[in-house]
DNA sequence: TAAAAATACTCCATAGGTATTTTAT
DNA sequence: ATAAAATACCTATGGAGTATTTTTA
């Protein structure tokens, strides 16, 4: 009979083009894609790849085993979907990439609320930039990625995106800065003031760079730095202003030592993302993740998990 | 991920309603079918079955999945059928049950026929009476059944049946015989003749015995055999006559040994069936035989293969 | 208490790895 | 010539067996 992993394996060869590509994203070795395979095209009689020198293509026999593989792969996600018990699950696991404000700020609570509520499961949670993450949930090493800010330039074949919280972006200031008793500003004053920044290889200074140069604004850079820590303290002591969203800076300002202006117009906001692979279905750990996330982030509902 | 072979064993399981039973069909052990379906379980955080004093009966979550998995399991058979090359393939093999007419007459041209078009396949037959065929349809040993002969008295619950053929029975006389130059006789001129039959736990001798007496004819018994061969031997050495159909008498009408009479009005006929378990779907090598029989039983066609 | 399922163990076949060769353009 | 797939061979895990115990109505 046929079988299940075979299948998968078969339909990622199909996705990817090669049994070496496959491999890797499967983690094993191209020797034992090409072992499946064959096991697949002897217990079918029917060559299922033409062999090329760049890759592999389908036969017909191929393609129609391909019809059918997308159907019963998608069945047996919805089955397993139907039945699994995640309370009862002895193990699982669920690996979530995201961008660095959503990692250091956002995702410790939500992993705290999953892990509370499934001490059983497990979650894995790599920080790194939005093409990293896109790639590693096309080659199947993230189950999902939470990013804010754009997908400008981001290749989103085969990418699902759901929109989940607009973020606006403060200007913070230090509570002893001319600022310190203002609720808002108007964008125009930001002109000349010194500013702490990311990197400039960083997609949020990138994004910063082209809001101020749209907005006319032309800021004093008075230091750039890797990680919005190093920020947060250059600007309590007065090196300069940032822009950066509340939840990076929210218990600074419940404590005073940091002041938040709202910009009039609001014209910075950022947008966090649920990013997955179309190509893959939710698993029940993956499903289960996401209904916690639903409680912080109301959106998901829309996936109708 | 989910395995079709243990969604195999526990549809089988659900329709035996015991974990024994299934492992009876699936010709292996108690504790291997325990095993797949704890691995399920485990892998689905849920409980399929209650076990129970009698057997075992679906859970909630059992339901839903056998739901799932009897879909599954279709399109997976809907997958191999179509993609399958019964022509390149290396080995297959196909289980056919038949009454002993059939086996003797009739199955050796078309197991040659098959084996000729395909000769990596294998194919093998069992004569046996019609319960125990049918049994062997319902615990899987058998893929198919040629039945000669009514299905009466038997469970046809889950059976899947197509009239092939109906057979004309003629008079069968020897050479010398009185009648060997007329080629139909009436019904109550059979009233007192000898004749050689099967013997009296046969199903061709108790459906005989019946249209014998509905028609109001008491004839003598001459002899009694349990083989055809046997019965026909006797016949050509005058110890009376019989009743059987053309192919099991074909050659010796040829070579002129026997002579055959058409009964007036045809009140003797046997129909030839196909049986098959409808819980099965037919392997890509079942179809291929049935392909082939087609070419001497047209109403196989109604099948659709 | 008796039939059925679970458990404990042992053994072998399959699946995966590494190293290497063959194939196709 | 070179990237990709096939082959060869070795090891280890998982699946199946036998023997036995536990469960349930």
């Amino acid at each position: 009979m046929l079988n299940l992993y075979k299948l998968e394996i078969f339909a990622i060869v199909v996705q990817t083009g090669s049994f070496s590509a496959a491999a890797d994203q499967l983690l094993m070795t191209q020797p034992a894609v090409s072992q499946h395979i064959q096991d697949l095209e002897a217990s079918l009689g029917a060559r299922l790849f033409t062999r090329g020198r760049r890759g592999v293509s389908l036969t017909p026999a191929g393609e129609t085993l391909y019809q059918y593989t997308r159907t019963i792969l998608r069945l047996v996600a919805d089955a397993e979907n139907a039945v699994t018990d995640v309370t009862q699950l002895a193990h699982g696991h669920v690996s979530v990439g995201a961008t660095p404000g959503v990692s250091v700020y956002r995702l410790p609570d939500w992993v705290q609320a999953f892990r509370q509520q499934h001490p059983n499961l497990g979650i894995s949670v790599q920080t790194s930039i939005t093409p990293q993450i896109v790639a590693d949930l096309h080659n199947r090493k993230l189950d999902l990625g939470l990013i804010e800010g754009e997908l400008d330039g981001v290749d989103q074949k085969g990418l699902g995106v759901l929109e989940l919280e607009t973020d606006e972006q403060f200007v913070i200031v230090d509570a002893r800065h001319p600022w310190a008793r203002r609720s808002s500003i108007p964008c125009n004053e930001l002109n000349g003031q010194p500013f702490v920044m990311r990197q400039r290889n960083s997609q949020t200074r990138i994004w910063l760079d082209r809001k101020l140069a749209a907005a006319g604004i032309q800021v004093q850079i008075a230091a750039e730095f890797d990680t919005v820590e190093s920020i947060k303290r250059s600007v309590i002591k007065g090196i300069g202003i940032t822009i950066l969203p509340e939840y990076a800076v929210h218990s600074e300002l419940e404590i005073g030592m940091l002041h938040a202006l709202s910009i009039e117009g609001k014209p910075m906001e950022r947008t966090l993302k649920l990013v997955w692979n179309e190509e893959r279905y939710f698993s029940p750990v993956t499903r289960t993740f996401l209904r916690v996330l639903a409680i912080y982030l109301p959106r998901l509902e829309e996936l109708g998990l």
